[in-house]
RNA sequence: GCAAGAGUGGCGGAGUGGUCAAACGCGGCGGACUCAAGAUCCGUUUCCUUAGUGGAUACGCAGGUUCGAGCCCUGCCUCUUGCACCA
């Protein structure tokens, strides 16, 4: 039968039989999600494959081992393309959604994954964000949710709101003649920060890689530092220092000029520059803001420093991140790199205020900022204190002036979840005249999206009327909705969860179903999303945990992040580019198991590969040849050295598979199918079958069938492991015959004999295997193997002097014997294969004890490798 | 710029302190089969040397630790990913 067939052919029976639906039962659970995918209008690229494929071997394998299995499918559908598809080709984000899901679930279905499709969701589906606005009613109620003016980017053609992504160098996506403006918003947030501190906790999340929660941690970045006061204009304003140690060098302060309230220490005369100068900032985006040259202007106003009571200018600032502290830092130059900078720049007076010891530093030597410890001068009365210690002394200063305070900041910034897009889940807050924002109640869920919108011009849900205009659940009065809608990590938080029980209408979700289920045993997606998903999921599962319907603390057990497929031409795969592979063209052409087992044979899976086509044919190749074989291998009896080489591999795949290096264990399978013969017990090939399965289910199916089983080999147990027939001397056998072929081979090319007449094997003297064992001991009482040349000189093997030296520098190389059995042993192997050989060269074979000999080859022969002489 | 990773034969990639001239695959070369091609099978694929041997040189660059480093440490270069309104 044709690949293609059997694979529709499996794949409607296993739908028929609903073999992957799943419930709650007996056995242990083990929860495998792979991140869901945004059904992009493209389709399956092989990048999701990979994806899906990792997830769907360890879901096998499990399910094999006698697991409970929940390996679901879902569709983070809400985002920003629907609506850009909108604007642009004038589609219907919610059509447009709906078509590339039926197409997302089409090409899912034909890579034969074991998705339990009774429970797929989609986050536009108002059953789905119907609970997303209840949890954001619970976050309001707990005040996690909340309003602040926030910068962003605006285009002031389209009127609206762009993404970081919508920006192209400072211009519109839209309009590359406009350039983009910084303008500031009401935005709701979530108050992220309140779990900062337990965020930044991962001893609960074991089975994530360290690179993960490094770079969360820095995401997070808590520091502990100084609240200082600055008096501007009769008003404090905090400054947020790591450094108050360097506080008497202050010169200056910068505002960040995204702040919300620069313009309200600006002076009248300034006011024009600085205005000018805010207009020239065009994003938002942290990088971009990184990556310019450090500029800034004076805002006209002083500052009054906290302890020396002089005047300092306030800048306002590009470099400044306006959310991070409090958005206003204090200029320090001589002991800041940045500060030294931009100082230059504007001609900032400098003061040194720590000096290297035992030397004075002045402000003529410095070129760049001093940032090393030292001891403290031009600080008045803590002059002469190291800097570490100052930290404290004049921390402590400024409380007792009532003019600081220690404090812990983090550089995770609370979650601004407002857009200005129609695609989202609507926020479900009314603006009252009287009452102010008001949720609405959970009674009258799910806010759904209004239909009577237009695309591209502004804020779409502004242009409906019907959805705006309201009234007051509190009141009674007139008033107007949040035309906000919700980020769409929002739906990505807790979508593990419904999973567990998503078509309940009742509630978010069967507590008891959901603490069945999760968390998820193993999580696997991309390292893209190592900071902002996997923090707010890890938020969530906390808010949730708290509010009482969930019993653990964090999401994911086990995270698993795989490589990141990229085109041929080592870019990330892009429509723009050109270079995705589009997963319907593979499977038509070399089918689903072609295509599973490739992807994750390819390399291993946490490691990123250009895709190249041409590693698929030597994969199809292999799997027709198993095809084959199985379709003519005749059922006999097993021989021993196939069970130990069948279990052999069974064990180490079993291990590989759990430590999912899916590439290596597959290594592993195409070693032990080369080694079949045409004759193998049955028993024997299930095993084959079974591992192979989870690579390569369809055609493991049909063959499952061949065999005469009637069941589904999806559905069978992982083959019970005997490690009573794995006999290690097997290993060695078969390396020893290959060797001793390929070296009759080799001599033969060397000599250039065409016909073997006779073939003389000579087997090594008994006297060197007794060396060899004795070299052997003494190897493991001395690592070294440096160690062991003077003990031997210094024993009874000297005699054997001659000897030993041909062999110690290898054992030096290596640190260890070549391999060998015992010399009775290998005079039995080599009787054994004698017939073989004589088979193959079609000659004559003598074997000869090297004793027995008076042959000068002979001398060359040595345990483990016998010398040969041919004629 | 900041943060986290990565750099191994012609290529994809194994390999985290000694059994490495480098698993496995691709490609190249030679051979068998074939009228021929394809498929399949066998051999070969750093250099020198050799009746299957022995030796030299290799793991981004430069140093260091160690009896011993692809693997550990330091610096540099290059690439990848993320940087909060892409998901």
């Amino acid at each position: 039968m044709e690949t293609k067939e059997i694979e529709t052919k499996w794949q409607e029976k296993w739908e028929k039989d609903e073999v992957f639906k799943v419930e709650k039962n007996d056995k242990p659970k083990y929860y495998v999600l792979e991140m869901f995918p945004y059904p992009s209008s493209a389709g399956l690229h092989v990048g999701h494959a990979f994806n899906y494929t990792i997830g769907d071997v360890y879901a096998r394998y499990k399910k094999l081992k006698g697991f409970n299995v929940l390996h679901p499918m879902g569709y983070d559908s809400f985002g920003l393309p629907a609506e850009n598809a909108a604007i642009k080709a004038n589609v219907n984000p919610k059509d447009y959604t709906t078509n590339s899901i039926a197409n997302f679930i089409r090409q899912q279905k034909r890579l034969g994954i074991t998705y339990d499709w009774s429970r797929v969701l989609s986050t536009s589906d108002e059953k789905f964000f119907k609970w997303d606005q209840w949890i954001f009613i619970q976050m309001f109620k707990k005040g996690l949710a909340y309003k602040k003016k926030s910068a962003v980017n605006w285009c002031p053609k389209c009127n609206t709101v762009l993404a970081n992504e919508q920006v192209h160098n400072g211009k519109c996506w839209r309009h590359e003649d406009t350039d983009v403006e910084i303008k500031h918003l009401e935005q709701w947030y979530f108050k992220t920060t309140q779990y900062a501190e337990e965020l930044s906790d991962f001893s609960k999340l074991e089975g994530w890689p360290s690179f993960i929660t490094k770079l969360q941690n820095n995401w997070i970045g808590k520091s502990t530092g100084t609240l200082v006061k600055f008096n501007i204009n009769n008003e404090d304003w905090e400054v947020f220092t790591t450094r108050p140690d360097t506080l008497m060098g202050v010169t200056f302060l910068v505002i960040s000029a995204q702040h919300s309230r620069l313009l309200e220490l600006t002076t009248k005369e300034n006011l024009e520059n600085v205005k000018k100068f805010v207009k020239k900032q065009n994003s938002v985006s942290s990088e971009d803001i990184d990556k310019l040259e450090k500029e800034g202007i004076f805002t006209g106003s002083y500052a009054i420093h906290p302890l020396t009571n002089e005047k300092v200018p306030v800048y306002a600032g590009n470099f400044v991140l306006a959310d991070y502290g409090s958005g206003v830092v204090m200029g320090v130059p001589t002991h800041d790199k940045r500060d030294f900078e931009f100082a230059k720049k504007y001609n900032i007076p400098m003061k040194v205020v720590i000096t290297p010891k035992n030397k004075i530093l002045k402000v003529e030597d410095l070129e760049d900022a001093f940032i090393e410890d030292g001891i403290l001068i031009n600080s008045n009365e803590f002059d002469g204190l190291e800097n570490r210690k100052a930290i404290k002394i004049i921390t402590n200063k400024l409380k007792e002036l009532g003019k600081g305070k220690d404090t812990v900041n983090y550089r995770l910034r609370d979650w601004l979840i407002s857009r200005q897009r129609y695609w989202g889940t609507p926020i479900p807050v009314i603006t009252c005249p009287k009452c102010g924002d008001v949720c609405l109640e959970e009674k009258d869920l799910p806010l759904r999206l209004p239909t009577d919108v237009e695309f591209g011009k502004g804020n779409p849900l502004e242009t409906s009327k019907s959805f705006v205009n309201t009234i007051c659940p509190k009141c009674g009065a007139p008033a107007k909705r949040v035309t906000d809608t919700m980020d769409t990590f929002v739906n990505s938080s807790w979508y593990n969860l419904r999973y567990a029980d998503p078509q309940n209408d009742k509630e978010i979700f069967n507590k008891e179903l959901a603490n069945y289920w999760n968390p998820i045993d193993l999580y696997i997606g991309g390292k893209e999303h190592a900071c902002m998903h996997l923090i707010y999921f890890r938020f969530y599962t906390k808010f949730l945990r708290d509010l009482g319907l969930v019993n653990f603390d964090e999401p994911a057990l086990k995270l698993f992040n795989q490589g990141m497929v990229h085109g041929n031409d080592g870019n990330k795969m892009s429509k723009s580019l050109g270079n995705t592979v589009d997963v319907t063209e593979i499977i038509d052409k070399f089918g689903a198991d072609v295509l599973r087992l490739y992807v994750v044979s390819v390399a291993g899976p946490e490691s990123n590969f250009n895709w190249d086509d041409k590693g698929l044919d030597s994969t199809a190749r292999f799997v027709n040849k198993v095809k084959s074989y199985f379709e003519s291998v005749e059922i006999g009896k097993s021989n021993e050295r196939t069970d130990s080489r069948i279990h052999t591999t069974l064990k180490q795949v079993d291990e590989l598979i759990e430590q999912m290096k899916y590439n290596i264990a597959i290594i592993k399978l195409r070693e032990l199918f080369e080694s079949f013969e045409t004759k193998e017990s049955k028993e024997n090939l299930e095993i084959f079958l079974k591992m192979f399965s989870l690579f390569c289910p369809h055609i493991a199916e049909e063959m499952w069938n061949n065999l005469g089983n009637k069941t589904y080999i999806s559905k069978e147990s992982w083959p019970i492991l005997d490690e009573s027939k794995i006999n290690p001397d097997f290993d060695f056998a078969d390396k020893y015959i290959e060797n001793t072929r390929l070296d009759i081979l080799q001599v033969q090319k060397l000599v250039k004999i065409e016909k073997i007449n006779k073939i003389e094997l000579f087997v090594a003297q008994k006297w060197k295997y007794d060396l060899y064992d004795k070299i052997k001991e003494l190897l493991l009482i001395h690592k070294n193997p440096n160690e062991i040349i003077p003990k031997i000189m210094q024993s009874d093997l000297k005699v054997h002097g001659q000897e030993v030296m041909k062999i110690l520098p290898k054992i030096i190389k290596t640190g260890s014997l070549p391999e060998y059995i015992s010399f009775e042993k290998e005079f039995e192997l080599i009787e054994e294969i004698k017939e073989n050989i004589e088979k193959e060269f079609d000659c004559k074979v003598e074997i000869i004890k090297s004793d027995d000999s008076k042959e000068q080859k002979a001398k060359q022969s040595m345990p483990g490798k016998p010398a040969i002489i041919i004629s």
